[in-house]
RNA sequence: GGACUCGUGGCGCAGUUGGUUUAGCGCGCCUGCCUGUCACGCAGGAGGUCGCGGGUUCAAGUCCCGUCGGGUCCGCCA
């Protein structure tokens, strides 16, 4: 057996503190950075936990000193040597010791003695945010200027306050020690790498998912990969405590042509035939409450072939959770203690619940979407009733065809200029408004070029009801509803983000509820689900299922923070009869039914108990905490907008005989 | 399926309406010096067929077409 160094290390690199000086340590660590200065060697000792200075110095180990030359950054080392507190470094002035009682008073510092710094140099200017620390009483204090990352070293002698300057690191935790190294091993050498690891650097998203290891290194990545560890695991004690089991299902399933496209598996048994990787394990879960299990979750790897955006991704992760004999405030209740248990323990969030409770219609009058952001106002108003017979004939025909008018009210927006507006013209432009009415209210007055076109009674109006006050302005979109409300719900989102409206520091939870059962589908002049085919619909709108299914109600719950939709469910339905109903609104044939869900609406009919679930989005959720606009930031190896792995290049083409055994024949366009 | 946008040494960028430059700058890297730095400092140095292919032109990093890759969005995502 080789007798390599030993790796067992007594510390983290994050870990040390003043307390631990005088004791030996052995750290193990990547090299950050190395300061070299000819007679000592400076090296930023980095693992998961932080960064520890590590000196070397011919006095203390001339071995040691002269292998640290030819280390360089991101090199592994193992490292012992003494831990000892940083000394003062070189001297500055002497003040006279009167100042003494301002060290250990809690009065701070007098300007008399602060203007001894700055007469020095400029450079040692003191900010007002000073902490002092005792060192040794009436004989030595450390003093921090926090705003300036600088310390200095006080000490009692014979001529009075001698001041020196600090080596104590103030950015560090563990800026107060250094570890002064008598051995090294260099238990690996580093190829320099692409970018530096730290935070808050600027290099390109495939660059740094090229060599996602390197990047992983990061403090800031390090402290997501340990968030997200944290929101699991605080999502499974919580879980488990409530009486759930977490069960696993199967990942490989049959394929369910409804929502979204399946990543396709192909059976090698079964020539031409594929299983399907979960949208969810929405079926499974259903059974399991079948299956008497009465309490389950999981945490679920769902996939769904669609096209990605900034927060989806191919792949991605669910809690999802089924309860058996349980109604609507069950599940929000659940729900709501979960969450108040991962924001606290894995993000330090307090979070109050219950949440609020909004209707799905009024969300959408509103906020024109199903996920508010309430963390700022301009809110939509709706002048379709005074509008109606305004001369603007974009207004009054768009009404008369059974349109809306809408509007918000931008504080300060009179200052907008021709070209700000355009800009906004063309955003709201990619929604299918063909244009953005826009009206200044100056201190003279309305002032817009379609003035003339309004009774002043209707723009008072619409200033009153939306609550415009002179500098604002108001903009005005009218169209079909649909139309209507995507326009004006992102013009509201983007003029909060770009008028800093928002409070970037809240977290506004809100349940949207009472969605519709069905949405009408004009192209295909049918009904669809608005949720999924097995979504419950409440009591008192069950019998419009039989003359009005526009007017049902469904169960359907979907939980928003901060204007993204972090959890969604239903109380399902239970009953084959009802289901059949259901089946029959959407025109899915018995044949179908048979074919698609029959495993599934036979256990239906051998006694189901009332259940109904919800699945929160793990990424969302971990997006939330850490203040993440991109879900690729809190995946560690997430796919990149094109749906390949930027690391492993996956997907690859495979071989002619794995084909053959698959039955496969590959056609590839061109 | 579509729109927009980016691609220039290892990284981040500049490079005007095509021509005065031998394609610049900062960081990083390499060599030497330096015992208190923590974005160490000082001196010197190396490193680029401008994503790829084709075209226009006397002349292309710059214009045109195509293509590949990254990103944002629309459609899509029950």
């Amino acid at each position: 057996m080789s007798q390599g160094p030993s790796l067992k290390r007594t510390h983290y690199c994050g870990e040390l503190r003043l307390a631990d000086a005088g004791n030996t340590a052995q750290l193990n660590g990547w090299v950050r950075r190395r300061r070299d200065h000819g007679g000592v060697i400076f090296i930023d000792l980095r693992d998961r936990t932080g960064i520890t200075q590590i000196v070397f110095d011919p006095q203390i180990d001339e071995n040691a000193h002269t292998l640290a030359d030819s280390v360089r950054s991101e090199y592994v080392l193992n490292v012992s040597g003494t831990v000892r507190e940083r000394e003062p470094g070189d001297y500055l002035f002497t003040a006279n010791n009167t100042f003494q009682s301002e060290l250990s008073g809690n009065n701070g510092l007098s300007a008399e003695f602060k203007t001894l710094f700055t007469d020095l140099d400029t450079k040692y200017t003191l900010s007002n945010n000073i902490e002092i620390n005792v060192r040794e009483t009436d004989k030595h204090w450390l003093l921090t200027d926090v705003d300036n990352n600088r310390t200095y070293d006080i000490l009692v002698d014979a001529d009075g306050l001698s001041i020196y300057q600090g080596t104590v690191n103030p950015e560090l935790p563990t800026g107060e020690i250094e570890v002064a190294i008598d051995t090294l091993n260099i238990l690996n050498t580093a190829k320099t790498p692409p970018f530096p690891v730290e935070d808050e650097i600027e290099v390109a998203e495939d660059i740094r998912m090229k060599y996602r290891f390197i990047d992983l290194r990061r403090p800031e990545m390090q402290k997501t990969l340990e968030m997200r560890h944290k929101a699991a695991l605080a999502a499974r004690n919580y879980m488990s405590e409530q009486g759930f089991l977490e069960i696993e299902t199967p990942i490989l399933m049959n394929s369910t042509p409804e929502g979204a496209r399946d990543v396709l598996v192909p059976s090698r048994y079964y020539p031409g035939k594929f299983y399907a990787l979960p949208q969810s394990p929405q079926q499974f879960k259903q059974i399991l409450m079948m299956s008497g299990v009465d309490r389950y979750f999981q945490i679920a790897r769902c996939f769904r072939d669609e096209d990605t955006r900034a927060d989806r991704q191919l792949e991605f992760t669910q809690i999802d959770i089924e309860m058996s004999f349980a109604e609507v405030n069950d599940v929000l209740e659940v729900t709501e203690g979960l969450m108040k248990k991962i924001f606290k323990d894995a993000g330090g969030i307090p979070v109050e619940t219950p949440f609020l409770r909004l209707p799905y219609h009024e969300s959408m009058a509103r906020f024109g979407n199903d996920k508010p952001d309430t963390r700022f106002g301009m809110e939509l108003t709706d002048l379709s009733d005074v509008m109606a017979d305004c001369d603007f004939q974009v207004f009054s025909r768009a009404l008369a065809s059974g349109g809306q008018v809408k509007g918000i009210a931008v504080p300060g927006g009179e200052a907008f200029s021709r070209k700000d507006i355009d800009d906004l013209t063309e955003f709201v432009a990619t929604y299918r408004a063909k244009g953005l009415a826009w009206v200044k209210i100056t201190s003279e007055g309305f002032s817009s070029g379609i003035v003339k076109f309004f009774k002043p009674e209707q723009l008072e109006t619409a200033q009153e009801r939306m609550g415009a006050q002179p500098g604002d302005i108001m903009f005005f979109v009218a169209d079909k509803p649909k139309v209507v409300a995507d326009a004006l719900g992102n013009l509201r989102l983007h003029l909060g983000h770009k008028l800093n409206l928002i409070d970037e520091s809240l977290y506004n939870f809100l349940w949207i509820v009472d969605y519709p059962l069905f949405e009408w589908n004009e192209e295909e002049n049918r009904f669809e689900p608005h949720h999924h085919l097995f979504t419950g619909a409440t009591q008192e709108t069950l019998h419009f299922l039989d003359t009005d299914p526009s007017k049902v109600q469904s169960q359907h719950y979907d939980l928003v923070c901060n204007g993204s939709e972090i959890c969604s469910g239903s109380v399902r339905i239970h009953q084959w009869e009802i289901q059949q109903k259901i089946f029959n609104i959407l025109n899915i044939t018995p044949e179908d039914i048979k074919n698609r869900f029959g495993y599934f609406t036979d256990a239906l009919e051998y006694g189901t108990p009332p259940h109904a679930g919800i699945a929160p989005g793990l990424d969302r959720i971990v997006m939330l905490m850490r203040n993440e606009e991109n879900i690729r930031e809190v995946i560690a190896f997430p796919k990149s907008q094109q749906g390949l792995c930027p690391l492993t290049h996956a997907p690859s083409t495979v071989t002619e005989e794995q084909l053959d055994e698959l039955s496969i024949r590959v056609d590839a366009a061109e």
